[in-house]
DNA sequence: AACCCGGGGGA
DNA sequence: TCCCCAGGGTT
């Protein structure tokens, strides 16, 4: 007698011996707990987030906590994760769901997608976890088993194979089990099929895995084309009061660090013009060591310089966007991950 | 140094 | 609808 192969079956029975079941927020699961896994684990992986999100769920348990919070707190909670616009959307979200939608999030896919920072794969991955319904996700672990499975033949971001991918996803879906059928994909993706030196031997799809057939795992997925990246100058400037205390100007909301505070920034202008800006008197800046900060579309060189403001100089205060910080009580702000080095180094 | 990754927003 | 953007970590 001839048996099929089932995809889900054979993932769902190497979930049950070989998947994690003892991740945070797999614990006392919540609608709310897994949203704010998911929303962490978009660009950043499990071993990265948990600390993140211990700290995150002791401080904001609930959506009412999350939604009443100030958003400069949920964004000092978050930096060092990357990838801020995340936090402000989370909290967004928890606003329009605390103040508009009962204070509960929205059982219903179409309704999920409309919340900030909620698209089809964290909607898929919301549905399934929290609700057990019978949704897919495509996430990169799914697109890199599926990418193997089906030895994709094109990047799989690539609009038209990413819309194949999603048929795929959902084709496979099993008729009950989804909460755990999810978890179970995104397990196989992280810790067997990874990137590099997947463990083909124990993979409980490998008898039907086309790439494993090719012998030739490890050609898929297809890589992105590549681009050339162009290199940006930046200069920083550390001042320093006679009480110790750095300024720092919070940055817009928009654009790369949005909304974290950082030192006062300028490209091409004399430190003259700068220091007019800044409404600090015109003082001797000491260059400091400059280094790099690479991200996936550009570099950053960026030029360290610190200024000793003198005795006369009376502090002004602080505006909604100007601080000046004790560096001992620098770690309380939501600050960009080279900062954070920078001040290291003072 | 190259590569990875979900969603938003503008072209 | 597509392309660009964003940031820290891993390899």
């Amino acid at each position: 007698m001839m048996t099929i192969f089932n995809f889900s079956d054979a993932l769902l029975g190497w979930y049950e011996k070989h998947g994690r079941k003892d991740l945070p927020w797999q614990q006392s699961v919540t609608p709310y707990r897994v949203w704010v896994s998911e929303i962490m684990l978009q660009q950043t992986q499990v071993s990265t987030v948990i600390p993140y999100y211990q700290r995150f769920m002791q401080r904001f348990p609930d959506i009412a906590a999350l939604a009443t919070a100030n958003l400069d707190e949920v964004l000092s909670y978050w930096a060092g994760l990357g990838y801020y616009a995340r936090g402000r959307n989370l909290h967004k979200s928890a606003n329009i769901i605390h103040h508009q939608l009962g204070g509960e999030l929205p059982e219903d896919i179409e309704q999920l997608q409309t919340l900030p920072g909620i698209g089809r794969s964290t909607a898929g991955a919301i549905m399934a976890l929290a609700f057990h319904q019978r949704y897919a996700i495509l996430d990169g672990n799914v697109k890199r088993v599926l990418s193997r499975f089906y030895a994709v033949e094109d990047w799989p971001g690539k609009p038209q194979v990413e819309k194949q991918l999603w048929l795929r996803a959902q084709a496979l879906l099993p008729d009950k089990d989804f909460a755990k059928y999810t978890q179970a994909q995104m397990d196989l993706g992280a810790t067997l099929c990874t990137r590099s030196r997947p463990d083909c031997q124990n993979c409980p799809l490998q008898t039907h895995c086309a790439a494993y057939a090719q012998n030739n795992v490890s050609d898929y997925p297809r890589p992105r084309p590549k681009k050339t990246v162009p290199v940006k100058q930046v200069q920083w400037l550390v001042v320093e009061n006679k009480h110790q205390e750095i300024l720092l100007l919070k940055r817009p909301a928009m654009g790369i660090w949005g909304g974290l505070w950082c030192f006062p920034e300028f490209t091409d202008s004399e430190l003259e013009t700068v220091c007019d800006r800044l409404e600090i008197p015109v003082t001797d800046a000491q260059i400091l060591a400059g280094f790099q900060h690479t991200f996936t579309h550009f570099k950053l060189n960026i030029q360290p310089f610190k200024m000793a403001l003198d005795d006369a100089f009376s502090v002004i205060e602080d505006k909604p966007d100007r601080i000046w910080v004790k560096i001992k009580d620098i770690e309380e702000l939501a600050l960009p991950a080279p900062v954070k080095a920078l001040v290291n180094q003072l």
